[in-house]
This record gives structure tokens, C-alpha cells and sequence, in this order.
DNA sequence: CATTGGCACTCGGCGCTGGTGAGTGCTAAT
DNA sequence: ATTAGCACTCACCAGCGCCGAGTGCCAATG
């Protein structure tokens, strides 16, 4: 197993036809078929030698002895890497994206369902959608209502238009009005401060206990709530689309199928391994995740394909699909990226 | 094909033998297990005799001419109808459902999506739960921010701590001093209110033209929101636990997996589905629909096991599971019933 | 010396076959 | 009406041999 990182330009090209190959057809791919359908300049013995090669600094796999050949996790990475042409968006695929993005969405939960809906339909794969984290979580506005006498619910405006609502309990008797009148005084001088800001801001003048007291109290929970999310483990994240990975071979063993979707399922280990992933390294934007490199034993065989969507400099998340390692790379990730912008442009129109 | 109504005692017995055995071990069940295990006062020969009247008149099946027996369809019928002892709730299954349901819950959404991981993790099936129709969605709360000098974002809080938001444009200039004015007399004024009542409202004498203009602008999107809503087709439709379906042996096939997978990923499909369902007939709360009775060709093999909860009057939704027909009825039914009190309960709190 | 045609070899997939056993239906005895 | 006995049926499975795609190697070629 010899480690080089570049391969002369045949041995590029073969690996680029066998990988092509196998994604569409899903069967091992034999120097014969390649001689034929790719390359006609060379016989399918020269492509046999390059193959073997090929085989042994390990960008190719030989499931058993008299095979073809099929990309290994590194053969799908080079490909990814450096022969990848990324096709065009088509305009049956803009037709198809575009309606989903009105241009005045009414809300964050929505739009990120619509997106992962649509995003899943276009890419064949299932579709990962995490909530917009806010960048620099400053506060826009504020309200608190009496729910009944021992508890009001908390809500905060972030900006992005965040959303966020909480209950807390009162340690004290109040009615709406004290409660109004101490969120407008809120609003005038916590507008536009960060949880930092906020916390250093020295108490205000109370006009009597219940008052001050009450204010401390919603202070304390403003604080929690800006400051629980942009923590990022429980922002929600939404999956569409597993039916598709039915329509794969590979998860003809349901078995493979149940290990994937434990993962997909459970929010929490989703939320967890994407915010483990470092999406920096990403071509263009568009960060190709192949087997084993999530280091998930679980998703052996699978690939992610994952981007970052923003909004202005207010709010960013991840975008993205899962499907199988034999997936049309080409095709799947220009899309990703495509819908990633959709839903940029949407939510800071959402965001104004 | 007889089609008698009434069994006598045996062939009662037997066919609850029959369903239990078969829906523990998914293999057809033959006279002579029969009766050794369960019926050891008839030789099999009997039991045998017995069976074969049973598939006669329809209540059971032959996959094969030397197979054992299954139920049929209308066997799961009379079964659920007449022969089933529910099961009593665990500790166990407590221990797992009620702390999912917290005194004082935040929001009506989470509450459900909480609801339907519970309820697929104690049925081991895929859990279908709609959200809650406002009987009358009353305004709890609104407010209006300022986005920019041509939008401003509509808050609206409904019974039920339901949150929306809306971005709506404004005509006229206006600052935040001014909307904050707005909402806090709105508040005061509609508080409390049915859409219809706010509607029939008279128009409240505005201090100058730009002021009533915006009034009118707010009272149009709040009414809006609150009636797009309740409106019934685009309930928020949340489902869980589709890998449970892949435990099931029923479903090694992945075809019928897709089948069914189309329909419960497909939340307009799905939400079509459960409202045609009259869940009128159902015994002690629980609605068993079996197999074909769903007229959904797509779930053949299946059963929804479905109730109503409600949270007082105010409002009340659709919870329940869909799996195989081969399932434990005496079992999921308590667990669906049990959960859905669960989820009635905690909405009360939640409405206060 | 890289390339190529030729050729023997390998091995997974497929269809055929026969044995096995669970389960039935029928008949005759109680 | 019930039951023991028995011949029969048929899905399931393991073993077998064929087929063919594909390989690795070698000797010939420019």
C-alpha cells in the first residue's frame, strides 16, 4: 500500500470512469466494459495493469478475486477531490427548487421544513436541515405574558428573527399590567445588547420589591434563553426523504438500513455529529463527508454532503444530505449547494 | 364463505390463540402446537377439524396448502372487537412516558414531538400524531415589531402558547414607539377574543389617520394568522419511529417498506388519510383500523391503532401508531390510550 | 519498454435436485 | 362428537454443476 497523492493522468482517468461507472450502475466494473465505453485508446489489458495498481495504493477495491473493481473510500475522495466536474443546475430542477422559497416566508420552522422537503426530492437522498444558529445573539425585543398567577411566559425576539418562548415560574403575585409595563422598560434599554452586555449592566432603579424583583427574575431567564441557544445542541434539526434511500441496493440488507436511520432519527446524535464535523476544509463551499470519515460506525457506506447556509451575517446553519457512498457526487453536490443559497436569500428576506 | 356473526366458545378460543401465537412469532401456527400449548383439552385432530371451518368461513388463512393458519383481516377484526384483554400499563412503560411530560410544558409543539417519540418507543411501531385543532383559537397575545421602514413582524400568541410570526408590509412610516402603542391597545381590546369576534368589532376611533391605518393593517394579518391556523389541512402532521418498522420481519422486504413510507413521510397524505377515518366506532376511546379497511392499497399488511385526545374543550387532535397487522393490540392499545391521557393533560396545563 | 493479444484460471450467481419435516385432510375406530 | 393413525403436500435448505464475467500472467510486438 503505497501512499502517493498524485496520479499520472491515466490512472486519473480510469478512476474517474470507474467511479462514474459504479454510481450509476451499482456493479463492479470490469476492464472490458471500461476499454469499451471510456477509454478506446487503450486495450483492456493495459487497463487491467493500471487497474491492479490502482488497486494497490488503494483508490480501488476488488470485492473478490475475479471482479471488477469499485472506488474505495480514497478513490472517492481523489474523484471528489480533484476529477469531479459538478453538472449544471437543470431547469427542471430550478422549477422544481424555486416555488419552494416564496418571497416573504412566514417563518424559520417552515421554511427549513420546505427546504429539507424539496432538497431531499432533488438529491434522491435524505435531507438534513439544522436551525439557523444566531451569529452574535443580540436582543430585539422582548414581551412577557401572565399565563396565570405563578407563571408568565418569556418572549424573546433574536436577532434573525429568532423566536424563542419559555415558561418561568413567578416568585411573586403580579398581574399583566406590572408585567407589561416592565417588558416595554426592557425593551427600551436591553434593545440591540448581547447576553454579555446584558448581564453587565448594572441594576436598574426599582420603583418598589415586586417591581425589581420581577425585572431581576426576567432578566435571568432573557439570559438563559439567548444564551441556551446558540449553544447549538438542541437546535432542531430536520431529516426528509429516508424513503429515498429505500430505492438504493445498498440498503436492500435492512438491517444496514436500521443502523442509519438510528442515527437520523435520533435528533440528538444527528445535532452532535454534524457540529462535530469541521465543515472549513469545503470546496467551494460544499464539504464532502465519505464513509468512514465521520468516524460513525454506523454510517459505513454512507456519505455526506454538507454546506453551510447563511443569512447576511444574522444567522447561519447546516444544510445538507446522507446517502450512500455510491452517490452522483457531480450531481448531488452543485444541487446542495443551490438549495443552501435558496434558503440563504429566503431567510434574510424572512429576516428583512 | 359463511358469514356468521357469532362463534361458539371453542373456535373463540382458538382463534385468540391462533392471534396471540402467531402475533408473538410471526410463524404460522399449526393444530398440533395448538394443542400442546395452549388448548391442551382437544387433541389436535380437533383442533385440526376446528381450523379448517375457521378458514371456511373467513376468519382465518392458509398461506399454503400445508402451512399453518393465520388470522385474517375480519380474524384481527373479531379478535380486537371481542376477544382482546388489554394489558395493564407497566411500571415500566410509566417510568418511560411520564417524564416526558413535564408539569409545565413550553410549547404545544414540542409537547407533541415529545408525545411521538414516547409513543413509538413503548408501541415499537411508527407514531402518527396530528396537532391539536383550536375549537375556538382565541387571541392570547400579539405584537408588532419594527423590521425596517416597510415591514414590520406580527407575533401572535394563541391558546395554547401557540406562537406565530408573520412579516407583513407596512404603507405607511411609522416607528416603533408607534406600533408599540398599537399592539399594547390591541392587546387590551382583543384579548381574549374569537377571530369572528374580532372581526365584528367595531372600528376603534383613531386619534389620526396614520394611526388607524396601522390598526386596521395589524387587525387584517393578525386575523390572518389565526384563521390560517386552525384551517384543518395543513394540521401539523409529526411521525416517529419508522426504524421500529425495520425490526419487523414484515417489512424485510423493501418494497413494502417504500409503500409504506410514501404514505407517512407524505404529511398531506397522510393528514387525508386520518381525517376520512371516522374514529366514531371506537371501542373505549381506541379506533383499530385492520389491514384493507384503510381503502389504501399502500397498506395492505398494515394497522393504525388511533384515539382523540383532548384538552378540555378547547382543543383536541389525532395520536396514535401505525404497524403491522401482526401487533401486539392488547398491548398498544392501553399504551396509545395511556399516552394521548398524557398528551390531553399536559395540554390543559399548557392552556392553563 | 510500454502496450497488447491470447489463454488458463477463479469464483460468485443461478438453477436444478433430492431430502427433510412441519402440517394437513381423510378415514376408521371409539 | 372426538380422536388416533396415516398418506400426502409443499416450503425450505443444502449440495451440485454449469456459466460467464473478469482476472493475472506471459509472450509477442512496435
Amino acid at each position: 500500500m503505497d501512499f502517493e497523492l498524485t496520479l499520472d493522468a491515466r490512472k486519473q482517468q480510469i478512476l474517474k470512469a470507474v467511479v462514474s461507472d459504479y454510481t450509476e450502475t451499482g456493479v463492479p466494473v470490469g476492464s472490458v466494459a471500461l476499454a469499451i465505453k471510456h477509454l478506446g485508446s487503450w486495450s483492456s489489458a493495459t487497463i487491467r495493469n493500471e487497474l491492479s495498481t490502482l488497486v494497490e495504493i488503494g483508490y480501488l477495491l476488488q470485492p473478490h478475486a475475479s471482479a471488477g473493481r469499485i472506488p474505495s473510500d480514497r478513490g472517492y475522495r481523489y474523484y471528489v477531490d480533484f476529477l469531479m466536474e459538478e453538472e449544471q443546475i437543470s431547469a427542471a430542477v430550478r422549477r422544481q427548487v424555486d416555488p419552494v422559497f416564496p418571497t416573504r416566508p412566514a417563518a424559520v420552522e417552515e421554511l427549513l421544513e420546505a427546504a429539507a422537503m424539496v432538497l431531499a426530492l432533488v438529491t434522491d437522498a435524505v435531507s438534513i436541515v439544522t436551525g439557523p444558529r444566531a451569529l452574535g445573539a443580540r436582543l430585539k425585543h422582548l414581551d412577557v405574558v401572565s399565563l396565570d398567577s405563578e407563571h408568565a411566559l418569556l418572549i424573546v425576539l433574536l436577532d434573525g428573527n429568532l423566536l424563542q418562548q419559555h415558561v418561568f415560574p413567578l416568585t411573586v403575585q403580579t398581574d399583566q399590567e406590572t408585567l407589561s409595563r416592565i417588558s416595554a422598560e426592557l425593551n427600551r434599554t436591553l434593545r440591540g445588547l448581547d447576553p454579555d452586555a446584558i448581564e453587565a449592566l448594572p441594576p436598574l432603579p426599582g420603583d418598589d420589591a415586586v417591581t425589581a424583583t420581577l425585572r431581576a427574575e426576567t432578566i435571568a431567564h432573557v439570559l438563559l434563553v439567548m444564551r441556551s441557544d446558540g449553544a447549538g445542541d438542541d437546535t432542531v434539526v430536520i431529516h426528509d426523504g429516508v424513503r429515498n434511500l429505500l430505492r438504493q441496493p445498498e440498503f436492500g440488507d435492512v438491517v444496514r438500513l436500521r443502523q442509519v436511520l438510528d442515527i437520523v432519527e435520533e435528533e440528538r446524535a444527528l445535532g452532535q455529529l454534524l457540529s462535530s464535523l469541521d465543515l472549513g476544509k469545503a470546496v467551494q463551499g460544499v464539504h464532502v463527508v465519505i464513509g468512514a470519515e465521520a468516524e460513525v460506525e454506523q454510517l459505513r457506506g454512507c456519505s455526506l454532503v454538507l454546506t453551510t447556509y447563511r443569512a447576511g451575517d444574522a444567522a447561519r446553519g447546516t444544510i445538507g444530505v446522507l446517502g450512500p457512498t455510491r452517490m452522483r457526487y457531480s450531481q448531488v453536490s452543485p444541487r446542495v449547494r443551490y438549495v443552501s443559497q435558496r434558503v440563504g436569500q429566503a431567510l434574510e428576506r424572512l429576516l428583512g
